[in-house]
DNA sequence: ACGCGGAGTTAGCCTCGTCTACATTTCACT
DNA sequence: AGTGAAATGTAGACGAGGCTAACTCCGCGT
């Protein structure tokens, strides 16, 4: 089992993010995830496509290989295990949890992982909603509504949240939008208006941009 | 608080402990407990007393600053917490701490730290015996007796053991040669020879080199 | 049809941390 | 006191990973 750079592993899970979120991966996207240079992205392609990781053609997009998503995937799963675990064994909070498990996925081994989610568990999603892979590397992402496509009126239960913004995480958690909890669609205000949102008692009016970011489960 | 990579940080813990436990650090042995080649020892030595880190004089001994001492017992603390924190919580045995413990320490924020101490009850030592460091840099590091300076018939405590060798720490745990188990000095062979040690109901013939890596709390 | 802006790449440089090969210093022992 | 082995230091190279500046390609709009 050949191991990885930092940088490597930082890469990939980069390109796997964004070619779940946006389709493809380009250049520009992936340097400005990383906060580099689009030329060391340029560089580190390079040498990705070496290892057989990425596989690219010159201006065109890149995609992970076989190989590449299956190291990418790996590094999901420990994210998303640690994660889960500092929420749970260690009482983190949700939005303290990503930059933690940032820096320890790369040092955590497979054996810690997995004794991490047996102590919790093994929960099937991290404190954000999102799903873990198993250790065999299985994963799905089921393909969710977000709350700016709720009809006036309806129902639906959060089931995700992006992560990785603290600042946003801790905002919704003020306005309770986490996963678990049910809401609905109050008011629509027209040409791309605010919603207004009912959760429980309480009613909250959210920018699109923002609603687009929380994932619901609607029948 | 800057931060140092992971590699000034390795120097500066194997400085600190060889010089504990040899009295002094020198390039060679720096080299060997790190497996680098001398040059290499020396070129990061420089860039240490560049950093005020170190201090050094040409052919001379290493020895750490205020600084350095400070960045290596955070280090320490960190190294201890871990191992103490994985065999607790996490079921590990006493030797597989310290190889996973290596690889987290650089990873594990001052937080994170601190709430494993908590969630296993601010321990004072780890697996092994060993002293953790408090948050503040607080350490002392008392000087006991080794196995091999007990007169026939004394009775002693193993409080601590060298750590590092998953091999010799299983030997060690499967002799009930663990901190907290009451020993006694049985016969000791002349010109240099073996130990018979009893522990328990059981009595064990040892070597000097092993006996002098396990110490003891005798009155 | 073409030109222009932005995305992508290349070139050249830097630091960190390592190495090997070679030079120098120390020190212990005759 | 002299000398050779061991310890230490220097020189020069390299790979990883990053940057800036400059160049190339692509596609859109006129």
């Amino acid at each position: 089992m050949s191991t990885y750079t930092m940088s490597v592993e930082d890469y990939l899970k980069a390109i796997y993010e964004l070619s779940r979120a946006s389709g493809s991966a380009v250049t520009t996207e992936v340097a400005s995830r990383l906060a580099v240079a689009t030329a060391s992205v340029s560089a580190m392609v390079r040498r990705l496509t070496g290892q057989g990781l990425v596989s690219h053609e010159r201006y065109g997009a890149l995609k992970l290989t076989k190989k590449g998503r299956s190291v990418a995937l790996q590094l999901v799963r420990r994210h998303r295990v640690i994660e889960a675990y500092l929420a749970t064994a260690l009482g983190y909070a949700w939005d303290e949890v990503h930059s933690e498990a940032e820096r320890l996925e790369h040092a955590a081994s497979p054996e810690l992982i997995n004794r991490m989610a047996a102590a919790i568990g093994e929960p099937a999603v991290d404190p954000h909603g999102a799903p873990i892979p198993t250790a065999h590397g299985k994963l799905e992402e089921p393909k969710y509504r977000t709350l700016g496509d709720l009809a006036i009126g309806e129902k639906a239960q959060i089931v995700r949240v992006e992560d990785e913004d603290p600042e946003l995480l801790r905002y919704l958690a003020s306005l309770r939008f986490v996963p678990g909890a049910t809401v609905s669609l109050v008011k629509k205000d027209p040409y791309e208006g605010p919603l207004t949102i009912r959760v429980g008692a309480r009613a909250h009016v959210i920018g699109l941009p923002l609603a687009a970011r929380v994932y619901v489960n609607a029948p």
